[in-house]
DNA sequence: ATGTATGCAAACCATTTGCAATGAC
DNA sequence: GTCATTGCAAATGGTTTGCATACAT
């Protein structure tokens, strides 16, 4: 059993966990659906979700969709992120190496940040009458491509439009 | 003229700057939005802000309001928060001492964080390939009257519905 | 005079909801 | 057998869009 096995093992056991103490059932879709964002990229919305299922031929609905993502929520097995626009990413939260988001204002591309330093920075911080499950840092400004970009217009005599 | 005024003043000739390269005109409407936006308080999504506007007998039409929301956005004079809800809250950003957002996933409350080590060892990190101009950093857990409601509950022998 | 910005209403689309059928317990 | 969960389809609601009119330049 490889390292990733072992992580899925892991959190199917704390899913079911938590569906024990909540009293709700355990359903083959909503361990499907775990174990897919387990397996496939970090950061996803529903509706490559819902192609990911397809995919490995199993068919859920949306609405089941939405319901399993809000108890994964609950459990903190994901994170929800919504970077700027009108739709949400999620991205598995589970044994994930701390890392911040940096979002380009100009092209909209997501790049992930790591810094150690940052990190315990952050988490390392209480926080009087608040218990802190977890956080979200996210960085906004010119991603490399973007920045060139700009630069060639500027010398041609653009603004950008 | 108070400090409030002057802000006003400055971001109001920020604006204008800004719409006068962008080759855009300088409607009524926009400038109200602005003045508005910077006088009442610091959190606002677009409902908000409509009948802040209703109230001073300024009746604008959303979409001006989305129109307007998108130049200030870009020009950096407002923020964009999504706080786990399917709805835009936005933020002044000019002379705003830098703040952090602690975010109740219980009753979803947003309080404000203020704490200057964190900033500066936020803001400044060098990146890579990336030109910064601005983050946000929300913190999620549990807020002080959430958490006495839980240990009430679970003394009772409950778990949270 | 010109063409951008506004207001209105319709369109859009992610998410939520109501309900009958299914299946976990 | 019971009742939570599913799938479906319709509803919701914030945001966007198309177009005729108004108005900044």
């Amino acid at each position: 059993m490889d390292r990733e096995d072992k992580i899925r093992e892991t959190v199917r056991q704390k899913f079911s966990d938590y569906l024990s103490e909540k009293k709700c059932r355990k359903t083959p879709e909503r361990f499907a659906i775990l174990n897919i964002i387990y397996s496939e990229q970090r950061h996803f919305d529903v509706d490559s979700l819902f192609e990911a299922l397809a995919r490995r031929s199993f068919r859920v609905s949306r609405a089941t969709l939405y319901n399993t993502i809000q108890l994964l929520l609950e459990c903190n097995l994901i994170q929800k992120h919504q970077f700027g626009k009108n739709i949400s990413v999620y991205e598995r939260s589970f044994n994930n190496d701390y890392h911040h988001h940096l979002i380009c204002t100009s092209c909209g591309k997501i790049r992930e940040y790591r810094n150690m330093e940052l990190k315990t920075a952050i988490s390392g911080k209480k926080i009087k009458n608040f218990k802190v499950t977890h956080y979200s840092l996210y960085v906004y400004g010119l991603c490399g491509s973007c920045l060139r970009g700009m630069k060639k217009a500027n010398h041609k005599g653009k603004s950008n439009p």
